[in-house]
DNA sequence: ACAAAAGTGTTAAATGTACACCCATGC
DNA sequence: GCATGGGTGTACATTTAACACTTTTGT
């Protein structure tokens, strides 16, 4: 297949930001190069827009083939456009990020490029291009957008205990929160169903379960409700 | 000049949504198409981007030829990848949004296209392409962001009444506010710098004018301080 | 003197914050 | 029986919301 243009264009990439959260901290997939240019180095999973599809689609496609993660949840989260952020041509990339339950996709048996790994955000290798920016958004939006909309429950299981969800607000935010004024408020709005289940295998009083409750928040946020926490 | 891609590559586009508000309503700038597609409707103005400039660059520069509005607040706002939004071939769009102070920029000499005109937000006519729902996505986020950055003041002149700007407030989120608590969140802040000047040319008592105090602003900021209103 | 908008405080309700102990379970 | 985390309530401070009249200025 080839084309031409009268003027020279700018390839477009899609590029993934996704977040998993282990019970203790936060993580996100790196893909580590094997070809030039930073080859050997760790960059964020992503790959070339065809001409015949979506950008989200370009999305879940790069990320299944290069992590085998799906059925995720994703959002567009910025578009990078320097002159020179890849040294070979001029590349625009759509960056989105990702949020993923660690306990269903566990060990991501990655098909096409099996050399990606989870990282703890914090203590990153250098990345390729301009990822290290790229992340710094993402992690920016994700601790800002998480305090008003109910994202953080894709992060977690379907059946959490109330601990969990403080603890991972505790990771993103990296600040220590009230355990009474968390339950309080988060109970509160109504969002959760409390379940008649506990958790299992810990060695001490097992916590309740709760569950989110989607349809309980879309009702309530077409009557004006706003999430907050 | 020409290039040739061993694959297609869909062309980039920046498309612009420009607010100004004269005082009683939320208005934005359209540009008549003088070329099909759509010829003769409404569009908002853009246009492709170079390989040898960012994405910001390209916005700046096609706002310049289509409307001569130059300095402005800009900021991007999402980036639209359907396949055939464009129905001649596949073009993704960087849309931005921008907000004037119309004070400054009163009749905007457009030399490329002259034919650029404001519309009250609330009554569009339909629009080219996929901008109708660009339009939608930039109302939202300007309603979401006017309230907690201080935005708002980049659609005002330097200097003005309390109520001028507790209108734009109201124009913008569509509710109608509470005078007295309007003044007193907005001073209780200080970020604005009360002048020794007045309104003039008014048949009744004229208000105290206030300007914005940028600096305060960004020392508050870096306190951990957040805007709020 | 009157029309028009500027300017100004108080109260009640709701929300947020700080804080410490007993309980259930597994080992 | 002890170690570990689960679960619970109250008092105080802060923030928000509702609400109406006097002042200034121009005509």
């Amino acid at each position: 297949m080839s084309a031409t243009y009268s003027h020279p264009r700018p390839a477009i990439t899609v590029d993934m930001v996704v977040f998993g959260y282990d019970g203790t901290s936060l993580q996100l997939v790196l893909v580590e190069r094997g070809l030039p240019p930073f080859k050997g180095r760790w960059a964020l999973p992503g790959g070339f827009v065809h001409v015949d599809e979506t950008l989200e689609e370009a999305a879940r496609r790069e990320l299944e083939e290069e992590t085998g993660l799906t059925r995720i949840y994703l959002e567009q989260l910025y578009t990078f456009g320097d002159v020179d952020r890849d040294p070979r041509e001029r590349v625009v990339s759509v960056a989105y990020f990702a949020l993923v339950k660690l306990s269903d996709h566990r060990v991501h048996a990655g098909s096409d490029a099996k050399n990606s790994a989870w990282y703890v955000v914090d203590s990153l290798p250098s990345l390729a291009f301009d990822h290290g920016a790229i992340v710094s958004v993402a992690l920016e939006r994700l601790r800002g957008k998480v305090r008003y909309r109910p994202i953080g429950f894709e992060l977690l299981p379907q059946k959490f205990p109330l601990r969990q969800l403080q603890s991972l607000y505790e990771a993103i935010l990296g600040t220590a929160l009230d355990k009474r004024n968390f339950r309080k408020k988060v109970l509160t709005m109504e969002l959760l169903q409390e379940l008649d289940e506990t958790e299992s295998d810990v060695s001490h009083r097992a916590a309740r379960l709760y569950r989110f409750d989607e349809k309980a928040y879309r009702k309530l946020s077409k009557q004006g409700f706003e999430f907050s926490l």
